[in-house]
DNA sequence: AGTATTTCGGAGTCTTTTCTCTGAATATAA
DNA sequence: TTATATTCAGAGAAAAGACTCCGAAATACT
C-alpha cells in the first residue's frame, strides 16, 4: 500500500503532539500514552527512546518518571518529527525511483512531482506541535489506520 | 521509510511508460524489459502479470510474444497504473492515520494534507502515458531508488 | 535499605513486501 | 511435428517493517 509515513512516524508524532497538550515539562508514562493512543505498548516506548535520542524528547526513569517535550513546543514541527523517524528522502527522491534524476536531467514527471514535494514539506515544517496541540484538546484521539 | 508509492508500482510505471515509447501494439518481452529497466526479471514479470489481468495490457505467448498496450498510449494515465498496483487508499487516507479523520471531523492536519492529497491526484490523472514517453525519448532510463 | 515504578537496550517474533524459482501452457517457426 | 521462446500460476526465500519480550539500570517513596 504504502503511504507517506512509516507508522512509526504516524505513532511518533501523535505521541509528540499528546505531550504538547500537556503542561510544560509534565511527565507522562508509556502507560498512558499507549492507553490514550491505542499505539501497542511496547511499541511506543521503543518509537518515545528513539525520539529522545534524536533530543526531541526528555525522559526520566522511576516511579513519577516519564516523556516529555525537550523542546517549547512551538519550536518542534511535523518536520522535525518525521526528519527523526523516517528521515527526509522523500524530500529529495524521484517518485519513480531513478537515482539520477535531478533539476538538471529530470525524469518525466519530475518537475511535476518536485513541486508537491516542495508544497509538502513546506506542511510540515510551518506546522508546529504548540499549534496541532491547540487544534487537538478535543482529543478524538484514536488509533490505527483504517483504509 | 515509506514514500507515496510502493516499488512495485514505481516498476510498474517505468514498464508502462518504457512500452509507450514503443510502436502500437509492438511486444515486448519480459527479458528486454529487465534489461532496460534494471528490474528484477521474475519481479517485472509478476508485475505485467497484474497489469494483464487488470487490463492494462495485453500479454501473448510463445516466441515473438510479450506485452504491448491494451490501451492507446494518451488513454492510460499515471492514476490508472497507480490504482492497478497499490490502489487509490492515498487519496483518501489521513496523514496520520486516525481512521474517523474526515472533511467534518478534521484532525489537525486534515486540511492541509487534503489539498495536498487533491493536487497529487490531479497530477497523476493529468499525465498519460504517451506525454511521458513523449518526454522520454532521451531514455536516461536507469534503475532503483537510491536515498 | 527495600520495594515498586519506570525507562533502556538488545534480541526476538510475526507480517508484509520484495524478489526468486519451477513446472506447466501456449504459440511460433523450421 | 518438434524445438524453442515466451507467458502463466503458484509456491517459496529473503529482507524490511511492525511489534513483543526480558533483564538491567535508575529513581522515588516508604
Amino acid at each position: 500500500m504504502s503511504i507517506l509515513f512509516s507508522r512509526q512516524c504516524e505513532y511518533a508524532i501523535k505521541a509528540v503532539v499528546y505531550l504538547a497538550v500537556k503542561k510544560d515539562g509534565e511527565r507522562v508514562a508509556t502507560n498512558e500514552l499507549t492507553r490514550r493512543l491505542n499505539i501497542p505498548y511496547h511499541f511506543v516506548a521503543k518509537i518515545l527512546q528513539n525520539l529522545t535520542k534524536k533530543g526531541l524528547l526528555r525522559s526520566a526513569k522511576g516511579p513519577r518518571g516519564g516523556f516529555s517535550l525537550a523542546l517549547p513546543a512551538n519550536e518542534i514541527t511535523l518536520f522535525d518529527i518525521v526528519d527523526a523517524i523516517d528521515g527526509t528522502a522523500f524530500t529529495r527522491s524521484c517518485l519513480l525511483g531513478f537515482p539520477e534524476c535531478s533539476g538538471k536531467n529530470p525524469c518525466s514527471v519530475h518537475n511535476a512531482w518536485a513541486l508537491q514535494r516542495e508544497s509538502i514539506q513546506e506542511m510540515l515544517v510551518g506546522k508546529n506541535v504548540s499549534q496541532l496541540a491547540r487544534d487537538m484538546k478535543k482529543p478524538e484521539y484514536q488509533s490505527r489506520r483504517k483504509g
